[in-house]
DNA sequence: CTGTTAGCGCTTTCAT
DNA sequence: ATGAAAGCGCTAACAG
């Protein structure tokens, strides 16, 4: 039915080789016959047969999104649906699909068999650290912190919780409390370096809590803070997750946000805007990073790159 | 490197044609033979060529997730995410990716060029009515009321809406509006006909404002209702973004939630918890319904089904 | 039940 | 620049 790219040589008058070159923009070919051939294509409607093609050329056929957490229910992380669908519309560009992967923190094996399928063209990893090292030959890239060669799209979260701490600071807030993520997660530790660095240039007194990116952890972490320190006047949360977390806990204190307290989030996802007080947060450009990755990964960008982090004030903060 | 099917079916003794049969699972093999190619396969450490092994059966590699809207930040709708993630999590137990698609109100163009493409396995679709007619032949299914042979994993929100009205309605609730969705789209309809049966079945009146899913417009919707009905005792969202924005126009204008009004929501997204007040809204299994319609569009399931919609009574209402 | 023989559709050396 | 030929790795129709 669907002509073969032997058809459209044959109508053209070359070789299946040099009709290859022509559609596939890889290989020289005279002008008269790249004439021809794209004529003969555009007549017969010829569309390339990706899978075959794929199978030539050795590449595979789908990107990985591997996701290492603890947690079971990936589903139910807003950020990692959204990576996911936004590499799932990049990777449709290249005619690719993508696999979401939970991956367990021990994930050596995992990523061994991934290596091993043939049908995964690139692995985009999340939620790693440096202990993480992909057994794959090239076709890797994170969401997070580049790897020893590996690139990375990250985002600069050290300035963008930076500038969410002066903003704090700006206001007069003294007593700003951090819930961050777990110690086991390379994300996380960008955000608790720069918060120390600021609160001891700043003097101020450093109060860190640990939450897990996740709206009941920071609701836990509201009320652990306000046993602790009950005279905090902010609280700045690694993830908008969590700050929503944080708000609930609060609310259900009964202190007033953000009258007595100031709350931040980290994404700026959608929800950040629909809930009340909105929430004050720092915006990446989740579909450039998802984008990326993608690419880099699948080597046809040099690297990934560190992309801005801005802040986003509403009414939390 | 890795050994290929001829290595196995040498080093077992058979013909490249038997162990397939036996690697693959189809057609006939006896146990001897069996015996001998497992072995051998397992010495060897094979690895089927999954791409090889689609370009042979002529399937395709990935399922494209259509999804029709008119917005072109499709990315910031939390559903839809959520489920390109759960069905990227089923595809990947099935080697496959999954694309993300967006597509016009008018798909007839795109939904024939997702056919014409060899590299798509199934096409899932969601945000369709009765308009659309894929123009492939079988691998679809959509996510939503099924249409014209073609299987649809759907959320019985007709019972769903009912419980959470009769809910309201045991309450005391007896002026109670409803922000349904686009007439444009299918899984809009139902809703609205459950609502519209409930009120004049129970001598209600009735009070319908038309949204689009997304929270700015449930905000806006929950203007007007008070504008309009200001006596108002109860608004019924059509999904959790909407109700979300109902509850920040609510506040907005100061209503208190439940107090005054009670609100409800739709899918039960990870969000709806993690507000203040926490929503009440009806829970769908997700994951479920995903896995539903990816593995009817490949043919794996004769249809999708109707997955229940249970109310989660939380503090809005 | 098994082997033989063609493919699936495109790419890519390697000569020319 | 171009063509012939040899794959890429597996499947499936067809005899036997």
């Amino acid at each position: 039915m669907t002509a073969d790219l032997a058809a459209v040589a044959r109508r053209a008058g070359v070789s299946p080789a040099t009709a290859s070159r022509v559609l596939s923009g890889r290989g020289p070919a005279s002008a008269a016959s790249r004439q021809q051939v794209l004529a003969a294509a555009a007549e017969l409607g010829y569309r390339p047969h990706p899978v075959a093609r794929r199978l030539a050329r050795g590449t595979g056929t789908r990107v990985v999104f591997g996701f290492r957490d603890r947690r079971t229910d990936v589903l139910s992380d807003q950020w990692v649906c959204r990576v996911v669908a936004a590499v799932a519309e990049v990777a449709d560009r290249h005619g690719l699909g993508v696999s979401l992967r939970r991956l367990p923190l021990d994930c050596g094996p995992d990523l061994a068999e991934i290596a091993a399928d043939r049908s995964v063209a690139a692995l985009v990893l999340a939620g790693h650290d440096r202990s993480v090292r992909p057994a794959m030959r090239g076709r890797v890239a994170t969401i997070g912190a580049a790897v020893d060669g590996i690139p990375g799209a990250d985002v600069d979260s050290a300035a963008g919780l930076t500038a969410l701490l002066t903003h704090l600071h700006a206001q007069g807030r003294r007593r700003i409390a951090l819930v961050g993520g777990q110690r086991w997660l390379g994300a996380a530790r960008a955000p608790r370096d720069a918060y120390a660095s600021f609160v001891t240039a700043a003097g101020l007194p450093s109060r860190t809590v640990t939450g897990d990116f996740t709206a009941a952890r920071g609701r836990a972490a509201a009320r652990r803070i306000l046993d602790r320190w009950p005279d905090t006047d902010a609280v700045v949360a690694v993830n908008d997750a969590t700050a929503l977390g944080v708000l609930a806990g609060l609310a259900q204190a009964g202190a007033a946000v953000p009258h007595d307290i100031a709350v931040t989030g980290f994404d700026d996802l959608p929800t950040a805007d629909a809930v009340r007080p909105a929430l004050s947060t720092a915006t990446h450009p989740v579909e450039r990073i998802a984008a990326a990755a993608c690419t880099a990964a699948l080597g046809l960008a040099p690297g990934a790159g560190l992309f801005p982090s801005r802040p986003v004030l509403r009414e939390s903060a």
